[in-house]
DNA sequence: GCACAATTGAAACGAACGTTTGATTCAAAC
DNA sequence: GTTTGAATCAAACGTTCGTTTCAATTGTGC
């Protein structure tokens, strides 16, 4: 019947619950139905609800920020990358991960958005996946922008943080903002369309210069 | 002893623990502790938790978006504006709210950004304190942007909300980007700084002429 | 065919949840 | 001084939660 194990299927429901509910109102007799299996399997393959939580955001970050790695990586072993490559290795990993289907890039989304709303102290783990991203990304911009000043950079790369996490994870917001007229259902042109405007965001002009 | 009503008490109390942990995961016992009153005083002044919820964020966003519509009037009345002048318009509200202590920007953000991230039915009621808001600013950016099709327009206002939203919602993450050499707690700074990010990306070379 | 470990199943656990109840307090109106 | 209505309180309501238990089932190496 069920091609996937259990463990699987566990996480595949609890992903799409987590993201369309959050986890703290997805109750785990609603989940385990949602995957086909019986109750007590949560505490089986995993433990508790809340290591099922971290196997759900680990199994999606975890390769997210390899992939910005590799793709740095391979930019930087040709020179010194442009800006426009930069965002493209940052933010392709998110709007079009290998080997997965674009219908999960929204979910994937508001995973991103509820681990940035997080305050408790799980959070602080969670954002650990980030950090050899940040570690590697923020000089490469601050390279790629050399007339910008450092402090500048760093709150646009905040900026560039919150479009990457948030523009996607709903998929009718530009809908609502466009009043029907426009919708944002293409990923391939959301990425270009993004990396033109963090492009021009992170190049503009130094506030106070601009009034 | 307390100056405030329980009404209010309750409203700032839900507020604050809301924002630092959604509301789901506040439950109206440790609520009404931290508001110093009975547990039945919720039921008794809003009638339900959901009830509660809703002032919480109506108290917030209706102002908002009357600030917001009250600057851009100002602003047509003199004229067709520029765009610098459209997003302080827009942004000015949120992180710069009249008669407000800038220390509860970062919790207003926050529940801006629970909402963006909510999907229930009840969701689709709170977005809609924000229509009124986005059938005005949305033609104004248009025709602020006359080079740029609208198609481009929606996408980049699109990325533009989620800026506003997420930026602030949480004071350390500039800390965490700049490897702790940068905080991100001036307010005023940020303002200046998102409206330059925004304008440059928002006035940014169309996808496809960039590359 | 048998032993054995891994997995699944139905049922129950105590705790915490939102809500309701009914008595009590308290200040103003008459 | 009495009445009245709003406000607060402690206590209990039924429900749902995450977790645990232990028997039943399954698949695998011998």
């Amino acid at each position: 019947m069920s091609p996937l194990p259990t463990k699987d299927r566990l996480l595949d429901s609890a992903e799409q619950l987590f993201a369309d509910r959050g986890h703290a109102e997805t109750s785990l007799r609603e989940l385990t139905q949602a995957a086909g299996c019986n109750l007590a399997a949560v505490s089986y393959h995993f433990g508790s609800k809340e290591a099922l939580v971290h196997a759900v955001i680990a199994r999606r970050f975890q390769p997210i920020n390899e992939q910005r790695i590799a793709l740095l990586d391979a930019l930087e072993a040709e020179g010194e990358p442009r800006l426009e490559e930069l965002l493209r290795a940052f933010v392709e990993p998110v709007l079009r991960p290998e080997g997965q289907h674009p219908s999960e890039v929204t979910r994937v989304c508001k995973l991103l958005m509820q681990v940035a709303t997080m305050n408790d102290e799980l959070a602080a783990e969670y954002k650990q996946l980030f950090q050899t991203t940040c570690q590697r990304f923020v000089p490469a911009f601050c390279r790629a922008l050399p007339d910008i000043e450092a402090r500048t950079v760093f709150w646009r790369i905040t900026f560039m943080v919150a479009v990457v996490a948030m523009s996607f994870s709903e998929r009718d917001r530009m809908e609502f903002i466009s009043g029907g007229s426009g919708s944002g259902h293409d990923a391939d042109e959301g990425l270009e369309q993004m990396i033109a405007f963090l492009a021009g965001g992170l190049r503009a002009e130094a506030p106070g210069g601009a009034r």
